[in-house]
Formats: C-alpha cells, structure tokens, sequence
DNA sequence: AAAATCAAACCGACAACCAGTCGGTAGCAC
DNA sequence: GTGCTACCGACTGGTTGTCGGTTTGATTTT
C-alpha cells in the first residue's frame, strides 16, 4: 500500500515522530528504523526527506527552538509591561524548556543525550541572548541597572541558569532555594542594581505563570 | 605471537592509543578497531579490561583531568603566595586543557564530540570548584573580595569560562579581548573588588607563565 | 626438579545492529 | 504518454559487544 504525500508534510510527520521518539528515548537510543516503522515509510523515503539522522535532529530542534523564541521575542517586544518585570519573567523563562515534557528534560540530562544537549544549549543561546541583552540594555537606559557589557552579561546569565537549572531536579528544596537566591544576587551585582530589588520583584512574579 | 602483560599495564597501553586517537579524531570516529590495531591485540583483550568503548573513554577523562587537578590543587595550596595573585593565575588556567594539545581542543569543540566534551566539563567542573571556592574564601577572610555565595560565584566563573572561551580562537583579537575585559570585570563585581584591581592584576601576569 | 594445577590474560569468529545507498517503481499533473 | 515527485526495500559496509576456547606463567604437588 503506498500513500502519495506532499513533501512538507512527510516531513513533519517524521519530525513529530522524531521529537517525541529522541525526547522519550534519547537520539542515540532511537534507531532510524523505530521512526520508519511508527511513520509508516520505508527506509529511502527517510533519506529522500532527509539527508541523515543528524539532520533530522537539527530539524526537530530547530522546531522547538522557533516555538520558544517567538514566545520570548513577543515578551521582551510588550513595551507596555515595565523592564524590570520583563527581566524577571525572561529569568524565569530562561532554563531549558519550561515546556517540553518532563521525559525530553530527563533525556537530554543523559549522558548519551551530549549531542542534543549541546545542539538545543547552542542554538537556544545564540537565539536568547539578543533578547535578553536587548532588555539590559533597556534596562540601563532608564536607569535600573548598570554595566558597559550588556551583552557579555546576558550571556554569562544565561549559561549560567542552563547549566546550574540543569541540575535542579536532584537538589533539595533547600538546595534550590539557596541556588536560587544565589543567583539573583550575583545577577544585581553582575547589573549593579539595589541589592534585593530583583529578588523582591522575583518573589512577587513566583506563580503568576511564565512568559 | 602471544604476549602477556600485567593487567594495569594493558590498561595503560589502551588509554594511551586511545587518549591519542580520541584526541586526534574524536571519539565517534575512532572505532574499537582502530585502537586493537595500534595496540596490536585482539578484540576480547580489549573487553577483557574495559567493559565498553565508554568505559575507555571515562578512563581516559579521568586520567586527563587528574593531571590537570593535581596541578590546580599544588597552586592552591602555595600559602606563600598571596591570594589575589593564586586567582589571577587560576583564573587563567581554567579555560579547558591549557596543555592538551591543540588537535584535541579542535576536536572537543566539534559537535560529533559532544559527549566526550560533557563528561570533560562536568568532572572538570566538580573537582575544581571546590579549589576554586577556597581560593575565593580565602581571599573574602582576607578582605580582599566580598560575596555571600563564594561556591555560586566559583561556579558561575569557571561555567562561563569554559563556554565562552571555547571559541575563542574563532574570535578577532579585538573581540577577544573585549570578552576577557568583559569576564574580568564581571568578576570583579560578582566578587566587589576594586574596579580595575583585577584587571591591572591579570595583566601584570601576562607572559609570567601558568600555573 | 619435573609435573600438575589454576587463574589471569588473551584470542578471533560471530551475532546483532545500524546508517546510509541505489536501482527501480507507483502515482499524479500536464 | 511523458516526466517529475514521492516512495520502496534489498543491500553494503561498518560498528560494538559476546563467548567458548586457548595460552601463559606462577604456584603447588609429587
């Protein structure tokens, strides 16, 4: 039985069937053979769609990236919401997926997951640090936070918040706490900003709901 | 032809072929094949010491970054020399292998090698926080820096560190040294020292050598 | 000192798997 | 009926890890 589709399609298909299959079982663990049996295909329409597995799992992440970036853009562009509430919504949001399952979470903790890991951090950072270095610097024009590198800023921020986050589930509550607070008052430092203003306005936003 | 050796020495043997080739071209392209040639035994002689091709590839780690750590831990613990100046010269070692050659630098960076890089970050990062946590203590007891969170601030250091300097050689000096200004004046406030007291310390150590 | 014993080190054929290739085929538009 | 796009599946070459069996050398036995 052999089903004619539009190429765009097919292509999503497999990339549905891709992301939930390296998200469950990680990318080394998931053979190109699982995706051909649960899509339905046969091993060449795989390679007349994709030129590797590899490039498979560009495309996968490229889709998750997009949905969480265009979600950050349109945050950071709300100039009606105060820049200091914008910061801390964009900290919040900051950490790897908030929304992408709690088994691609743990799958891209593994080990073996090195390659996915790498690939989302990479692509994610080069995404968010425009954002994140448009809003300190925003900041710094209305004068709530000072530095000559807004930039190199955001960026230690947010290699920060990934790979310290990274770990978050294995700490104790008071563990985290203590992470978290850390954080922020390095961040008003690193920011020159009142000493507990970002926490303060960190502990007001808990629970209001992110992005 | 048939020779036997000591257990630990085989081991060795193998680390040292694989430490090369890993190093050389990565660890997903050196196969187990690859090492049996050069060391010129069979394939169950290999498993017959390791139990899988990770297994060599931990060992290899650990053997590396226990090198690394052996050095950072003598300058630590050097009390005749004065703190502010044991920082500058850690800070200057943590960037990833000072002295592991240029062909495996080139290597940890490509994305094929992303597990290889990982498992060097992660255990890198666990033994040398804690040096690099007492050296900022150290420095907090003398009055010469001031943090609530020494192991927070040695954490964000050496992440950032790490990341941002690997592709530093893909930088143009200028902008290479506007992120080495960059890191250290961040530093600087992560840890309120004098502006400037760092940089001008950094500087002077220039050329002096490492470690 | 020769023989027997034993475990540690070693061997290589083999199984199981996997990514990617290629020559060919079916469906659809024009 | 021509041609292009999507599709098929057998096949290749390469991989890691396993396993039954063999060699070696030290130790014990005779």
């Amino acid at each position: 039985m052999r089903i004619v589709k539009d190429a765009e399609e097919r292509k999503n298909e497999i990339l549905d069937v891709a992301e939930r299959l390296f998200g469950t079982k990680g990318f080394d663990s998931t053979s190109t053979g699982d995706i051909l049996a649960e899509v339905g295909i046969a091993r060449g329409t795989l390679y007349y769609h994709f030129q590797s597995k590899e490039e498979i799992l560009d495309a996968v992440i490229e889709r998750m990236i997009g949905r969480q970036l265009a979600k950050a853009k349109n945050l950071v562009n709300q100039k009606e919401i105060p820049v200091w509430q914008r910061l801390t919504l964009m900290i919040g949001a900051l950490q790897i997926g908030e929304d992408w399952g709690d088994a691609l979470m743990e799958q891209i903790h593994r080990p073996q997951n090195a390659l996915m890991h790498q690939k989302i951090q990479e692509r994610l950072l080069a995404g968010m640090n425009p954002l994140l270095t448009e809003l300190i610097e925003e900041g710094v024009a209305e004068g709530i936070c000072h530095t000559d590198y807004p930039a190199e800023v955001a960026e230690m921020t947010f290699l920060y918040a990934n790979t310290a986050f990274d770990t978050f589930a294995e700490l104790s509550e008071a563990q985290r706490q203590r992470k978290m607070a850390a954080f922020i008052y390095n961040l008003e430092r690193l920011l020159q900003m009142e000493q507990g203003s970002m926490m303060e306005a960190f502990l007001r936003q808990q629970g209001v709901g992110t992005l």
